[in-house]
DNA sequence: TCTGGGGTCCTAGGACCC
DNA sequence: TCTGGGGTCCTAGGACCC
């Protein structure tokens, strides 16, 4: 029997998150901004009817976002952590398997579910709907490139009603003529452009390319976007999620920082959240990155980039220590005079926190080793007790650097304080 | 005044090794 | 006029994803 992979995708995630609670917003556009309430990251369908640009910057459709009565949001990545966790776990309680692949997309292996995966997605779509409140579409192929491709079928075509096989359809070449090639999984705008030069329009176009010249111009990524299209499986399935070689903290500030001590507090606090992600996937990091820039969009300014690689002598996950590190990178790179928009903490050469290699010598000290004991206890409080009980001085208290998010919704689900109230009578 | 954040993979070229 | 052959590792830059 051949593969039947689906992809199970959210609909307009994080406006669909704001609804959640707020059922009156329903069938009213709704609108989701990034961090610093700075550009439009997510729309409902009815707002982008109202032709609302996806990344336009906030300021630019203010008005007409009022004017349209559409209901705006702050990013509140506290509720849709939760409420994609709450999705996740239904797929995997119904699915013999899934890979979660982002906050809304998660594929699932459906080859030999009883009754057929048509049939068995229909019940999973209303299933997810019903018990967390989220609408999902899911599109069914054999590969990962082709599920894909017909979930944004399932999406576009009303009359899927939100879930598309490509294997059952009659004519599966006439949905890949009706996408559009830079619509394809792994295939951005760059060659999208170059390859609609060329002639090639449609994903059937690209389909009907020759394997070499593809190979050739498009390195391997565009060989297997080639040849998952033809129906041979060429990405794997994970069950699990990988660890990641790379952690990044970074964010743009609320309002532009010139002083040292502020960019200090920031990268302090960038470290932290990336410390906390590196002990969450039980690593350690061997090297630290600070970057530090100013806001490439004032034309008139001085402009200046920079980072900082920091090597640590023995690889740890020990907050302290990376907080040392990445301030010491970035006392280097500081120039007095700029006006900076945005910092962060990247950490690389991460290893596992079993396998990981000691310093012949063992100097410094193995303070990773020894105060694991403690991060764990900081880790569970914060965890239990909420985001940044206990916390480190370095980061300051007040700093004006931290981000805007004057239209957040609250965190409905987890913080005891902004549950919702009901009153009945 | 105001323009997000966090990742992956591939390739080419340089440094370095024997 | 002439300057081997074969490797590995690292980094920067480009392309992609959500």
């Amino acid at each position: 029997m051949p593969a039947a992979y689906a992809l199970i995708d959210c609909n307009n995630f994080y406006a669909s998150c704001e609804r959640v609670f707020r059922p009156e917003l329903r069938g009213r556009p709704v609108v989701v901004l990034s961090n610093n309430d700075g550009c439009v990251i997510a729309r409902s369908a009815e707002a982008k009817e109202l032709g609302v640009g996806m990344g336009t910057p906030y300021f630019k459709c203010r008005t007409m976002l009022e004017r349209q009565g559409v209901a705006v949001f702050s990013s509140n990545y506290a509720l849709y952590g939760d409420l994609s966790a709450r999705v996740m776990r239904v797929l995997g309680r119904f699915c013999p398997s899934v890979e979660i692949y982002s906050i809304d997309e998660a594929f699932a292996d459906l080859s030999g579910v009883p009754g057929g995966a048509a049939a068995f997605s229909r019940r999973l779509r209303a299933t997810v709907e019903a018990w967390t409140g989220i609408p999902v579409s899911i599109g069914l192929g054999p590969t990962k490139t082709l599920a894909k491709l017909a979930n944004r079928f399932a999406k576009k075509q009303p009359r899927c009603r939100g879930v598309f096989d490509l294997a059952a359809s009659p004519d599966p070449d006439r949905v890949l003529r009706w996408t559009d090639v830079g619509e394809v999984w792994g295939i951005g705008p760059r060659h999208a452009k170059r390859l609609r030069k060329l002639g090639v329009r449609t994903a059937l176009d690209f389909r009907e390319l020759k394997r070499e010249w593809v190979r050739r111009k498009m390195t391997v990524t565009g060989l297997h976007t080639l040849l998952e299209l033809r129906g041979l499986p060429c990405l794997d399935f994970a069950s699990g999620p990988p660890s990641k070689k790379t952690i990044v903290s970074s964010r743009s500030f609320g309002h532009p920082v010139t002083r040292l001590e502020d960019l200090m507090e920031a990268t302090a606090q960038y470290a932290t959240r990336a410390a906390e992600k590196l002990r969450r996937q039980r690593s350690v990091a061997g090297h630290v990155l600070v970057h530090l820039e100013t806001n490439r969009f004032r034309l008139g300014e001085p402009q200046y980039n920079n980072a900082a690689p920091v090597p640590l002598a023995v690889a740890t996950a020990h907050t302290p220590d990376l907080i040392r590190a990445a301030q010491a990178g970035l006392k280097r790179i500081f120039r007095d005079g700029y006006a900076y928009k945005k910092c962060g903490v990247m950490l690389s050469g991460l290893e596992s926190e079993d396998g990981r290699w000691l310093s012949l010598l063992d100097l410094p000290p193995d303070a990773h080793g020894r105060h694991a004991p403690l991060m764990r206890a900081v880790d569970a409080c914060n965890s239990r007790w909420g985001r940044d009980t206990v916390k480190f001085a370095a980061s300051g208290l007040n700093g004006t650097w931290r981000m805007r998010r004057e239209l957040c919704s609250p965190r409905y689900t987890t913080a005891w304080e902004e549950l919702l109230t009901v009153k009945a009578g």
